[in-house]
Formats: C-alpha cells, sequence, structure tokens
DNA sequence: TGTCAAGTGTCAGCGGCTGTCACTAGCCTC
DNA sequence: GAGGCTAGTGACAGCCGCTGACACTTGACA
C-alpha cells in the first residue's frame, strides 16, 4: 500500500488523479463496447458514450482519437502477448513454428487480459459486431497487417535477415496471418465460443497450410514440391 | 425492345441520357483522383471534387456512396479481370498454380482497363495515397478479403469441395492473398512501375511460398513437412 | 496554503453524408 | 412535334464525427 507521490517501488501506486483517469477511460470503453454491442456500431453515436459514462463528448475525444480506437482498445492489449510471446520462442526453431506455438500459447494470457476489462462474452458480441460492420472490418484488417509488419521484423531478426532483401518473412507472416484471419472469423461465426474451441480451430487450419499450397489437393497427399518455376 | 436511335449489335447504344451519365461519372472520378494525388484524400473535400467536376455536392452522392468509393472506382474494375481469368484456367490444375497463373496472366487486360479511364501514373500516384492513408488503406484490405473470399469460393467449385467443410480453399488463398499485397506494397514503394516489374516481383514472391514455410530457413532446403502437431 | 498544470465542460465550426423538394431535360407516346 | 412522364439534378436543411479555443475545477507539490 503505498502513498500518493511515493518513491520507493519498482511499480510505485499512481496518485489519485491517475487512477481517476484510468476510471474515466475503462468506463468509456466498458460503456462504448456495451453500446456496440446491443445498439451497433452506427446507431451508438459519441455522445451517447459519452452520456453512459458521464462525461461530456470532448473528454470521450481527449481519451480516443475517434469512435473507432476505442473499439480496439481491447483487442489492442492482447495483440502484445502474441508478440512477446514470438520474442520469448528459443532461438533456433523453424519460423513457422515460432508463429504457431507463439499464437496458440497466448491465449490464455489474451483470454485473461480480456477478462479484466469486458466479460468474455461481451467482446465476442463486439467481435462480431466488427465482423460486420464494413467500417470497423477495415480497420481490424489495417491493425492485422500492421502486426504482421511488426511480426515480420522480429522473424527476420531472430534469423538474422534483412526484411527488405529476403522476402521469406513478409511472405511466411503474410500466409500465416491469413489463416489466422480464417480463423478467427469462423470462430466468431460459431457457437462454441471457448477458448479451447478457438486454439483447436487455429491448430487444425494452421496444420492445412502446408497441403493447401500442394500440388494437387485430390491426391490429398502432400506431395511438397508446390509451384517450381 | 431497343431504345430509340438504336438499330443493330448486341450492345445497343446508350441513350443520350446514359452517355450524359457516363461522362459525368468519369468526369467526377478523373477529378477525384487528380485532386487525391497532388492535394491527398484529407486534404481534398467533396466538394472541392464536385466543383472540378461541375456537379453539385449532392450530385457527388448520387454517383458514389462515399469518398471513399471514388476512390476505388479504378481498381474495382481491374479486379474483375483476376476473377474472370482465376475462371478461365483448365480443370484439374493445382489451385494454387491457378491463382498463381491467373493473375500474372491477367496483367495486361488490367494495363489496359485502368488506361482507358485515367493515365497509369496517375492510378500509380493514387495507389501511394491509398498506402499511406489509414482510411484508404483500411477499406484497400477489406476489398481485398471481400475478393478473397470470392476466390476460394470459385476454387472450391473447381475442385468440387464444400467450402464450410474444407479448410484448404480458404487458407489457400489467404496465403495467397498475403504474397499479393506484400509484393503490391513493395511495388507501389519502388522505383520500376512498369508492368514487367510487377509481374516479376510477384513471381518471385509466389515462388518463395513454399520455402517460407519450410522447416528451417538455414539450410535453405524445403524439407517438404511442416509442423505436423 | 498558495501556485501550477492536468483534466474537463462549453461553445463554435468544418466536413462527410442524407432526406426532401422543386425543377430541368431526355425519353416515349400519340 | 406536342405533351406527359420520370431520371437526374441543384438547393437547402440537418445529423454526426471530430477539432480548436478558452475558461473553470481540482489534484499535485512546494
Amino acid at each position: 500500500m503505498r502513498r500518493a507521490g511515493t518513491v520507493t517501488g519498482a511499480v510505485p501506486r499512481p496518485g489519485l488523479r491517475e487512477r481517476k483517469k484510468q476510471r474515466t477511460r475503462d468506463a468509456l470503453v466498458r460503456a462504448a463496447l456495451e453500446l456496440f454491442a446491443t445498439r451497433g456500431y452506427e446507431g451508438t453515436t459519441v455522445d451517447d458514450i459519452a452520456a453512459a459514462a458521464d462525461v461530456s463528448q470532448r473528454t470521450f475525444f481527449r481519451y480516443f482519437a475517434s469512435k473507432e480506437e476505442v473499439t480496439f482498445f481491447v483487442p489492442r492489449l492482447a495483440e502484445s502477448h502474441v508478440v512477446e510471446a514470438v520474442r520469448g520462442r528459443p532461438p533456433g526453431e523453424a519460423p513457422l513454428e515460432t508463429l504457431r506455438r507463439a499464437v496458440l500459447d497466448s491465449w490464455d494470457d489474451i483470454h485473461a487480459t480480456i477478462e479484466q476489462l469486458v466479460p468474455l462474452d461481451l467482446h465476442l458480441r463486439v467481435y462480431r459486431v466488427i465482423e460486420s460492420t464494413p467500417a470497423l472490418l477495415a480497420a481490424h484488417l489495417r491493425r492485422a497487417t500492421e502486426l504482421e509488419e511488426e511480426l515480420a521484423r522480429i522473424i527476420a531478426e531472430r534469423e538474422g535477415l534483412d526484411l527488405d532483401a529476403d522476402p521469406r518473412p513478409r511472405v511466411l507472416v503474410a500466409a500465416f496471418g491469413g489463416v489466422i484471419r480464417v480463423t478467427e472469423r469462423l470462430w466468431s461465426a460459431g457457437d462454441d465460443i471457448s477458448v479451447a474451441a478457438m486454439h483447436d480451430l487455429m491448430a487444425a487450419y494452421l496444420d492445412r497450410l502446408g497441403p493447401a499450397l500442394a500440388e494437387n489437393w485430390r491426391t490429398d497427399r502432400a506431395p511438397d514440391r508446390r509451384t517450381e518455376t
């Protein structure tokens, strides 16, 4: 129990001001997500959100640059777990395996992070709103490619490669990201919203990545060499 | 059921009304793209575009649902060529090869389609604006995933598969799409904006798709079996 | 306790976008 | 070729996301 203005400690308890700010931000996030989930994104005005959080519209825009930004506050927190997980993988591991394990192993942490702010159920409902609202889906995809760029940098560094000279990091991450997005969409559209379901779906789809590139699907074997020019 | 003035041909010449409409739309597209390329997207108001095309703002919105839509008028035309090319590939071809050849072979048609409306140079400048404007980049990515969904449907149909039962069509297209996007970005950022340069870049990156998923990059061989769970 | 600045509310305004309504001008019929 | 129909348009009013300016309140700290 530290007092405001404390000097000691690695993570000193923030002052009243800081705590109040955090409470306001959380209130705005929760109010926004709740409204989005019930009335939809376009059916919710910023004034509505501000009113629900009991602040002025101007204050909303001091916390979030846009209505869009508040929507992705929780996902942004979740993403950082994946980035950290990739960074924490043992060196020498095959790149695709690094990404695969990082994502699959992060799910518990991500789950905990989400629940700290909003119920998982609300998160899912908002995710469905994102998928079905063109403006939000677009923003979601843009954020995803930014994350991919960061992951490509990390992979390139791990492998000691120049990102602009060797295509493989970006190519790998692009393919990987594509599969992740497909599974996210299927998961959110499905019935089983458990973390385990998401985990299994991703694992299954990632395992199909190799075979899907294979020469001929009908043989149902994966004959290795793909399009040799 | 021929209209006045039309006598022959499977594609009757449209009436004055229709031609006037097309002229107005083309004028709006050209005015918009020219302004975007010079002043930037956000630096251009819809009033500016309407004024440049000599119509009212209200009329602009009768032709395009949004400022964003006019930006993607040309790309949308180009995309249809790719879809047609995929449809036209010989049956029995390996799916990845189908996509690869369809995209690579479409470039001349795409080039012609673009030039019919605006100079290729202007198109490229607008593309750079798209890449560097968050709102437009987001819209671009959303449109790309919609296209991917359509391609996945076509691939599944070619292979006689149920899109929702077999992950491979979506997985393949997602991986493929990711690589295409990476190459587009590199091309637009580079110096050589020729069609040939784009073609070669895509071919090279697509050929790296297999190796990038391979076990270990350092051996520089592609040992086939990837992440077996 | 007084000073300072962070945080906030209020107000005014711009730009994207929409609904409405009256008017003009191609098109079609007689 | 005159007149009616309606697609296309301009003018206007208004909503909503977002921003700048300014004054007021309140936590932080000497």
